[in-house]
DNA sequence: TTTATTACGGATATTATTTATCCTTAAGGA
DNA sequence: TCCTTAAGGATAAATAATATCCGTAATAAA
């Protein structure tokens, strides 16, 4: 079981987007070429994020996408389930129906204890994405790499047209 | 992204093999049969129980698995990492180093902020997991099912040759 | 007004993974 | 000796992930 790639594809431009000064667009291709990635493909994800209500994007030449809100409003949560879906990870089957000593309609009423559990810890990831931002992911950033490098991918990102 | 269907049926599996009587095995077939699954597809899964030294088993009539340890030393962790293997949900391909305005080896020895966070999620899945053993799944579902239909499914378990 | 640029969405291809079946081998019990 | 069983390899089918291509409409700049 693993993530999608796009999941890693669509944190890094977030992230990007979130250290961009106000109302300042960025388009998919100086995305993709940023991180090194086939813009088309980046593209889907980047509709994802959009359809989700994550980022706002703008036609025509100097548009592309900004983020529909303040990073401390915008969650790994978010983001994760924009690309992947609000699926859980554990699907019960309801093999315990095929049991031939269990009596038809026996407690459907309530999930499976192996389900309980499994959904549990599923619960326990999105808790864990969902009490970090894109601003605490932004100064996680600020601590491993120097302000000046940040600056200079900044201004790649918005003069590269 | 989705767990493989064997995990749930690794855990049914493991669980009733927890309910068993010490010492009695039970076999492929009698465990597909009572869980309405194919035989030759369960067999992969539970020889992953094996080769992880969750299970025991033994060959000819009257052989088929029984737990290796008590079922307050398994846990829901042991059996999904038994199916699925030990790797991370997340996966990171160092798109940073992509970066065009990135020095090579800038920071290499440290994991990037986006992974730091999606594997501390991994890991609050884990230790969710880690925490329930087959012994506390039994408890659970004792609630749910009344003993007498717990001791049918054994005895089917262990007369169905 | 024209032109270049862009997001969007559908169609399609490629590859990897999951799901499943089949068959051979060797071990163990009756 | 014969039947049952786990183990494991080979292979097939179905599904999902990854990726590319192209047409459309909107938008800003020239
Ligand atoms: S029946 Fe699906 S987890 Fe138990
Ligand atoms: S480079 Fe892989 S998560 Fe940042």
């Amino acid at each position: 079981m693993q993530l999608k790639n796009q999941v890693e594809w669509a944190l890094h431009c977030a992230a990007v987007l979130a250290g961009l000064p106000e109302g300042r667009y960025v388009s998919t291709k100086a995305l993709a070429e940023f991180h090194g990635v086939p813009k088309e493909y980046l593209s889907k994800a980047l509709q994802g994020l959009s359809s989700a209500g994550l980022v706002v994007s703008t036609l025509g030449p100097s548009g592309g996408y900004r983020l529909a809100r303040a990073p401390g409003d915008i969650s790994f949560l978010d983001i994760v389930e924009a690309i992947e879906g609000p699926g859980r990870t554990f699907v019960c089957t309801e093999i315990r129906r095929n049991n031939p000593c269990r009596p038809a309609g026996m407690c459907d009423d309530r999930p499976c204890g192996v389900a309980r559990v499994m959904w549990a810890a599923d619960e326990a990831w999105r808790a864990s994405l969902r009490q970090v931002s894109l601003a605490e992911l932004g100064e996680g950033i600020a601590e491993d790499v120097p302000a000046d490098l940040l600056a200079a991918g900044r201004d790649w990102l918005l003069n590269s047209r």
